[in-house]
DNA sequence: AAACCTTAAATTGTCGACAATCATGCTTGA
DNA sequence: TCAAGCATGATTGTCGACAATTTAAGGTTT
């Protein structure tokens, strides 16, 4: 029984693991638990072969481990591997930012300030209540990814890893960050782009993911996700 | 009928995603060409169960493209992916080197050095001739993305973007490069590490990695690579 | 009581068959 | 002659069943 609005896509293995990639992030389906394909199978009203297929895709994108005649488990957050994770990032978001720094549009860098100013805004009217942006095209990083034209960074970033990026995003939920100071950073990127200053953009940007990566692991720290 | 020496896996889905990302590589299988799930069920002697799950996993590889409904094609090297591919690992790879520049520990260090000098000695006696490490345990960039200590940099570089890196590399198979050259910058990028320089050994990372990208590019600029 | 072996249940891996979709060639009509 | 539509064949998507392996439980032995 098809428990979701069913996001009608080409193929059953594409919307189940659409679903399962969702459910998990969102944390409906535990750390750590076992994905038993009968269960889910029942749950999701389809056979175990398209099943299998979104398993093996969730496994390329990092969401579950899988092992041979065992089967599959969900991923278990930790400091280590949040860690790891954000390095990553640093990288591939800084080499974005270097390269939106060239290739960018001017049309595309207004629309970004208008952006920051809307953001900007909702912090004004909502005593700075972090502005959720989640995937969508509000999503500042996201916006500064596909501005690389890198077509192998855009999804290795938003379509690989993103999943369990949102993942860290969302247990931690930045409540120890400050979103007038990420606002601030994100308006030096984006002049920096602005002003077409690759080397700058790059530093900048690595900085900023640098100081979301510490403020997550103080988050972590502190709360139950340090248990392991 | 199996018509390659089968490495015993734990799974048939295993051996057959392994077989298929060689052929692939090595370009048994041409560019472009379409997979017939049929086809090679019969070829490697297996149903077309096993051989779906391989064919999902080397999309996750980024070796193959699949449409719903149409099926699987191999994909076709051109520049332009290649830049975007070897953009995406000068970042990754720098910051490796930053990375193990600071948790290499002295042993691997000088392993690493015996290492050099191997290669050395094998120029001095095959006249330049370009020293085969695809993949093995001699592999130079492998190594220090190893020493990074980053699990997640590992499976990235190593397993899910290696064996694209490798059918650039084969099929252009470095004719243009200078391998005393790239010695050197394998040396100088060392001693950073050695010295635990990491904002140098990630300069000179992504210095060596561009400059095998330029060399690259106007490699398949004289090939028939060129013609898309 | 603990460890080991045996056995049964459940889960994963694999297979062959059917349904749905797409590609191809032919017919038909203008 | 050419284009549109149809029919046919082939390929992909999905399903249910069987085989192989792992896990769990129970009984036996030391």
């Amino acid at each position: 029984m098809n428990n979701l609005v069913s996001i009608k896509s080409a193929t059953l293995s594409e919307d189940i693991a659409q679903q399962l990639s969702n459910a998990i992030v969102q944390g409906e389906i535990p750390q750590g638990s076992k994905i038993s394909e009968p269960e889910l199978a029942k749950q999701y009203g389809v056979s175990r072969g398209p099943l299998r297929e979104a398993i093996v895709k969730l496994e390329g994108l990092g969401l579950v481990t899988r092992t041979a005649n065992v089967g599959a488990r969900v991923i278990q957050l930790n400091i280590q591997d949040m860690l790891d994770t954000f390095s990553m990032r640093e990288a591939l978001e800084g080499m974005a930012a270097r390269l939106a720094a060239t290739s960018m549009p001017l049309t595309e860098v207004n629309r970004l300030y208008t952006l920051l100013d809307k953001h900007q805004a909702y912090l004004d009217d909502n005593q700075d209540e972090h502005y959720v942006q989640q995937g969508g095209n509000d999503d500042f990083h996201l916006r500064i990814i596909h501005a690389s034209g890198n077509a192998k960074l855009v999804r290795l970033l938003t379509e690989e890893l993103y999943a369990v990026i949102r993942m860290y995003r969302r247990h931690t939920a930045d409540q120890r960050s400050d979103p007038r100071q990420a606002l601030r950073e994100h308006r030096a990127i984006l002049d920096a782009i602005a002003n077409h200053e690759g080397d700058l953009a790059e530093l900048l940007m690595r900085r900023h993911i640098s100081r979301a990566s510490h403020l997550l692991k103080q988050a972590m720290e502190h709360s139950a996700l340090a248990s392991q």
